[in-house]
DNA sequence: GTGAAAGCGCTAACAG
DNA sequence: CTGTTAGCGCTTTCAC
């Protein structure tokens, strides 16, 4: 189990350490002879070598770890894929993620102890990934540290940042329902403060006004987005006379709701309402009857362009730095399924 | 940003930095005056200090970095909680996990490009999660590092492996049907050749035969285990004129079908008929109407039972060898929501 | 009880 | 173009 060193490879080699270490790491400003790059590099392959990282970390005082603060790690895929955009892009550039689960707090901010916690590992760089889109603050130990937030913005606006564009994604929503021939399109709206009620309703409006459709107070309704009250104001709007004859879910529990609703209504879908959700959370998406069409969340992009983004960080490019000032907005895409289709004649 | 070290904390207690190192390692078979120990604590604490972990590393050869290799970590929060789980454990013992994503390859047998990578990264050890229970083989490159598999278990028996008590899941499933009156009780299972299969099906004839309830074979059916042919499935067996009272689903994707036969057959859950699921999917179990009753899989005690065992092993405590004898099985608890009442009287 | 000093494996001046 | 050498911050013999 001893571990072959680069001394090894340069005494095989026939040079000195110094050498096999610029050829390895193709130190720029470095002439090494073509014949000797190809002798160290066969040596190394032979001897099966790997440098030891943490000896280079400790010369170089770079880890080539980066800590991910991820919270509910445990609730829903949405964090795995996160992690799996992040792990890629890491890969990518031999970086290696180091991931703590954090939980989220009151203030809305970042756990000091968990960022402490990473920091004690000396990342070279956290990155914060919040399960939903809001405003955080950061607790100051992240000060010096590159930082990037995935899903979240930066209430101070200094730490760059990226989030899905919920208004884009609003938009493909709903205008795949107008193409379907709807005019009468209900939105079950979630009832919190967040920025994807406001931008999410935004979208929805916009593509009204676009279409020249009359936009209807009475068509929108909101409430927690969770299934039951998701049910409830499906229940009560698909009861009028006048109901629509679409509907646009906040997200995929509250159209969950809205399936359970119509099912009572004996109302068929897509035949007699079609419905389009947000989130795309495929355990539920895929398994409903028949499938929701929904909006995809783009967690995995984010992840990647998250540690993208800390890269040129840390290498200092300046310009990255401005990225701070507005956040990177990510496209959703439609993700379609057998929810939708054209509003039964009357 | 120059943090301190060692040195400066040896500096300030007016010590050399062997006592400092001594003291806050509590280096055993090492005599330290109680007032130096105090002195040298202090001085580290109004410092601030904290180790540098990649010197450390470097000179005693471990690097604190567990390596955790999980397959679809992007697809079901099941990844996520084992995850959790190893993560709090390994909090415990002041180790870092490091995860890697992997495919889950044709032979079902772990990717040896992954475990690289993770030897690369000077890993103690490795863990490997899969995300259903069965049997792998490890690669030749794990052999040599202690290693823990999480929810399989290894063809070659060297391994210590943890899965979860699938016999003693469906017991508590079917008695719990049981316990309420039903004696005609459907079993909706996976057809795949996987040790869920076999051993979810023993559990229910196990608690048939204990309470002296005959076995019916027309009550047992198989197909994928997916929602769609769940409901196939269950709409069969309940359009039957002596239709079973109770259903126990091999997963919940088979209950929310079965969920949506009932519905169709015009069977109230749980007035006409009872459902109980297995593994605990949140996303389903909590948001189908009415709460699916379900047995939860225990994917963070596997988690954190696994760096447990780790830890033992890094300490060579030989015994622990022996672990690979037999695969530990966790305890798989019944999660009770509304999906179950007696049998209506007819 | 406490300290001096030798490295762990690597990188990066600097010299040749 | 290639080699010598001084550490990075820490642990650990060994001597005092």
């Amino acid at each position: 189990m001893k571990s072959v060193g680069i001394r090894d490879v340069a005494e095989r080699a026939g040079v000195s350490v110094t050498t096999v270490s610029h050829v390895l790491n193709d130190t720029p400003h470095t002439r090494v002879a073509e014949e000797t790059r190809v002798r160290v590099r066969d040596a190394a392959r032979s001897l099966g070598y790997g440098p030891n990282r943490m000896a280079q970390a400790l010369r170089t005082n770079r880890s080539g770890l980066i800590g991910l603060l991820s919270e509910e790690i445990a609730t829903t895929p949405h964090a795995g894929r996160i992690i799996l955009g992040a792990q890629d892009a890491a890969r990518e550039h031999d970086l290696t993620l180091v991931i703590i689960n954090t939980e989220r707090e009151a203030e809305g901010s970042a756990h000091r102890n968990d960022v402490q916690a990473l920091i004690d590992r000396q990342v070279d760089a956290i990155l914060y990934a919040t399960m939903y889109h809001r405003q955080v603050s950061l607790p100051p130990n992240m000060q010096g540290l590159p930082a990037v937030l995935i899903d979240s913005t930066d209430r101070a606006g200094i730490v760059p940042a990226v989030v899905p564009d919920e208004v884009g994604g609003a938009i493909a929503a709903v205008t795949h329902l107008v193409e379907a021939g709807h005019t009468r399109i209900g939105f079950l709206n979630n009832d919190d403060d967040v920025p994807a009620t406001h931008l999410r309703f935004a979208g929805y409006r916009q593509v009204l006004g676009e279409h020249g459709i009359p936009f209807d107070e009475s068509l929108v309704a909101s409430s927690p987005s969770e299934t039951l009250p998701g049910y409830a104001l499906a229940r009560e709007m698909l009861s009028r006379d006048d109901r629509p004859t679409a509907l646009f879910c906040y997200n995929d529990r509250m159209a969950m709701g809205a399936y359970r609703a119509a099912a009572e209504l004996g109302l068929e879908i897509p035949r007699d309402l079609s419905i389009v959700g947000f989130d795309n959370q495929e355990l539920i998406a895929a398994n409903l009857f028949p499938g929701l069409t929904t909006v995809a969340l783009p967690h995995y992009e984010m992840g990647a362009w998250a540690v993208e983004t800390l890269v040129h960080l840390i290498h200092g490019e300046a310009e990255f730095r401005l990225l701070a000032d507005k956040p990177t907005l990510l496209h959703c895409p439609l993700v379609i399924r057998d929810s939708v289709a054209e509003p039964r004649a009357n």
